[in-house]
DNA sequence: TCAGTTTATTAGTGTAAGCTAACACGTCTT
DNA sequence: AAGACGTGTTAGCTTACACTAATAAACTGA
């Protein structure tokens, strides 16, 4: 050992700040992200999900299975949620206080939530009011590392006449954002669910209470989450 | 050689970031920056400045005298220019948008400068209202690499009786700025230089046109960079 | 001018993180 | 139950950038 004590804590690299965030979002439903759906989301080769698996193990951030895949620990899902906090306000002040695209943020929130300070984090926070959502509808993680779990269903799944409210939109490419923003599909919506053609066909979707009728393709559907629009928020203008 | 062709320009690291500006300040004044001056101001070692030093010779950014030192290149300048653009617009826009003192922005800044887009410094650019200082009162390059080179004096060397301007603080240091802060002492307020005892020691200054004297340590007055205040702004407002 | 000091460079090592090629494990099918 | 195939892991290499120890060049003062 060449230093006498090796450093206790060190601070989480760019790299293993964005293996836990999508170890995150790999496991969140349920069971385990697999070396290879890491290796596609991060966009490099399996050895090397291996290797930093092997890393993030040691230092107590996952759990790892071998050739099952990986969990986080505790500790692992409290940075990652700290990352996804720290990328959904960038998100927000960027759009908000930049006039970014919903569609464009994405890639320059990925750079900053390595970069910020927890004090700028919180400022920027406090300067948007301690907002719950990002631009996409997504939840924002408190401070403490609390997110709300929201029991959401893809459009595609919601039955002919169903009454929905747009929650989130599950995807951040900037193609398909930009038709969904021309589309007037921007969380907060109120949507009915007008016909459903062929079999398991495209979607034709009506914007409530008076919009035009939208026709959305299966693929489509299935990133818009909504939630059945509560009794009393029915008709009512958005606050 | 493992890929066809080595890329031709890659992107900078944050370390060559971090090597350019500190050449840049370095060599600003006439000549060549040291070898060990470099490893001073980055807080590394010499001979990981050799190492980095023969990198940045080898892609053209800096020339390389051994034993001597270096001088950027017409490129390596372009660079770090663009790194100083960023650092002041953001020092500015933390200040003025996010309320971080003068004293804590220096260190956010240092970290997000590597991070941001050039749209991002743009945007906030726009915001700012295409500044021309930072806070400090260092002037901010301009989007196409020019820079402001003014002829300004340390308080230390101006005459008793002189009529100053204070234009720019030579330090990042939190306490001292702290300090100056607290004496009043930003950038933009008029001084008269009142006294100066007993010989080469401390300055008494007074704040312009009616405030109260302040004294000022020589190693502190060399910081304090000041204009002569031009005829037709002499007791005028500031605008 | 020459020895001694200071400063710069070279040599060799370590760590983080990527890669390819080769091998191992599990599962699925027949 | 036995291959065959896909996925996971190991081995070994590369690049960027730091470090220490050893060496070389440049300066300085008597």
């Amino acid at each position: 050992m060449s230093a006498l004590t090796r450093d206790a804590n060190p601070p989480l690299t760019k790299s293993v700040e964005d293996y836990l965030k999508v170890i995150y979002h790999l496991s969140s439903q349920g069971g385990f992200a697999t070396t290879s759906d890491i290796a596609g989301m991060l966009e490099v080769a399996p050895p090397s999900v291996s290797g930093m698996v092997k890393r993030l193990s040691d230092t107590g951030l996952i759990e790892h299975v071998p050739y099952r895949g990986v969990q986080l620990t505790a500790q692992g899902r409290r940075e990652a949620l700290r990352m996804i906090r720290r990328h959904r306000i960038l998100e927000l002040f960027l759009t908000q206080q930049l006039g970014y695209d919903w569609d464009g943020v994405h890639a320059e929130a990925e750079r900053l939530e390595h970069a910020v300070s927890d004090g700028l984090i919180e400022r920027m926070a406090n300067a948007l009011g301690q907002p719950q959502y990002d631009p996409h509808g997504d939840p924002i993680p408190t401070a403490a590392g609390e997110i709300e779990e929201t029991e959401l269903m893809p459009l595609a799944d919601a039955p002919v006449g169903a009454k929905l409210e747009l929650r989130q939109v599950g995807t951040q490419d900037a193609a398909r954002l930009r038709y969904l923003a021309d589309q007037g599909l921007t969380p907060g919506v109120l949507l009915v669910v007008s016909d459903r053609q062929p079999f398991n066909g495209p979607t034709t979707i009506a914007l409530a209470p008076s919009g035009d009728p939208r026709i959305v393709g299966r693929d489509l559907a299935q990133l818009l989450w909504c939630r059945e629009v509560p009794v009393e928020d029915r008709g009512r203008p958005a606050t």
